[in-house]
DNA sequence: CTATGTGAATTTATTCACAGCA
DNA sequence: TGCTGTGAATAAATTCACATAG
């Protein structure tokens, strides 16, 4: 099944089985079978044997996966190889939050700016970054920046798009509440967690 | 279509739906057509009449929808028209900025408690929230506190999980980056922000 | 004449079942 | 024998095209 277009349902999962193999390999765990691995993430064993299909012979029939290779394929799929470095834009309380989390740096990303339109969190430092004035966000591309990541208000949210496209990246994570438009292939991924949690009532027995 | 199981997908666009929908309602806009809410949310209009058609019909034909007759059916679908309590267990800076999050009470969610292991935490009142001790979980059942939030580090959210639901939690929001098992028909979605930002490069042009 | 609502067609994804290899 | 890798079968979701109602 080689040479087949990858389906975006198995690209979503991909990060999924990475955080699994990463996870199992701080545990010292240097081999698993893909029910194992199923078990672990909740998952099919057939559902991650057809994803892995899909880019070649990762495993060896009769023993199962070497998670260290496994891990170095699939960051090389998603092109995690190198370091990416980020641009957060709106310093609030969810701003903050992202500035602090510890996630992204297992996925090889490091926000290494910040910018705010209020003068009085300009100048500040926070995590050892320093909050720039949102004008500066142009300098992104010289500063070798492609990701921006978006915490501002939603009002603004359109608006600092542009302005992020224009500075040159290449994609966009978009934390604000709404959909945002941007020309060419400049990829946007929205999260917005209350969409998540608003489905959970509905799942939930009796209520 | 009516009278057929609703897929999954349908489900999950939903929250999306409303999300839009009580936007324009705010903007002052009570009529809207299957195009024009679809250009709003950057989805294709077929999809939300088909979507809409799994419930009744919600429009009328040659005129479109009225926005806040829509909202009202979205959020009895969505059982979110009761106010739900959730607790928040573990203040770290993520649970921080749950807590802080305004995102919540759009659709009816109110955190109105947190837990934390750490004693110097403890006791104090952040957004008229008092940080109590886990062991106090078990107190949720009988304050109708029917929603979890799991902001622990990842070690501790399995056994954090289930003490949520020995203490009758009927569905879990999970920040923690790992699988959870829960025994029942409690409902758990797992939220990791990184895992988005994971599949961005993949996405993005010439990186 | 306009925009919904929906069967039918198409595309996409999941699941199965087993051949193939260590 | 055990577990992967994958074509084939099944299931699900998306898209289309148009009948239908206001």
């Amino acid at each position: 099944m080689r040479y087949h277009k990858i389906p975006d349902e198995t690209v979503r999962r991909l990060p999924l089985y990475l955080r699994g193999l990463q996870s199992l390999l701080e545990k010292g765990q240097n081999s698993i079978s893909s029910k194992g691995l199923a078990d672990f993430l909740g998952v099919n064993p057939w559902q991650i044997r057809k994803d892995f299909s899909y880019f070649g012979d990762f495993g060896t029939r009769g023993v199962g996966y070497k998670v260290e290779h496994l891990v170095k394929q699939i960051r090389k799929i998603l092109k995690l190889g190198a370091v990416h470095k980020a641009a957060l834009i709106g310093v609030g309380n969810l701003g903050l939050a992202l500035l602090a989390y510890q996630g992204f740096k297992v996925y090889g990303f490091e926000v290494v700016a910040a910018f705010d339109v209020d003068s009085k969190k300009i100048g500040k430092k926070i995590n050892n970054i320093t909050i720039e004035n949102v004008s500066n966000i142009k300098t992104l591309k010289k500063r070798k920046i492609s990701l921006g990541i978006i915490a501002a208000p939603r009002e603004a949210a359109q608006e600092t798009a542009e302005t992020l496209v224009k500075a040159g990246v290449k994609g966009i994570l978009n934390f604000s509440p709404c959909y945002i438009t941007v020309p060419g292939k400049i990829k946007v991924i929205t999260i917005d967690i209350a969409m998540d949690l608003a489905r959970l009532p509905y799942y939930m027995p009796s209520c």
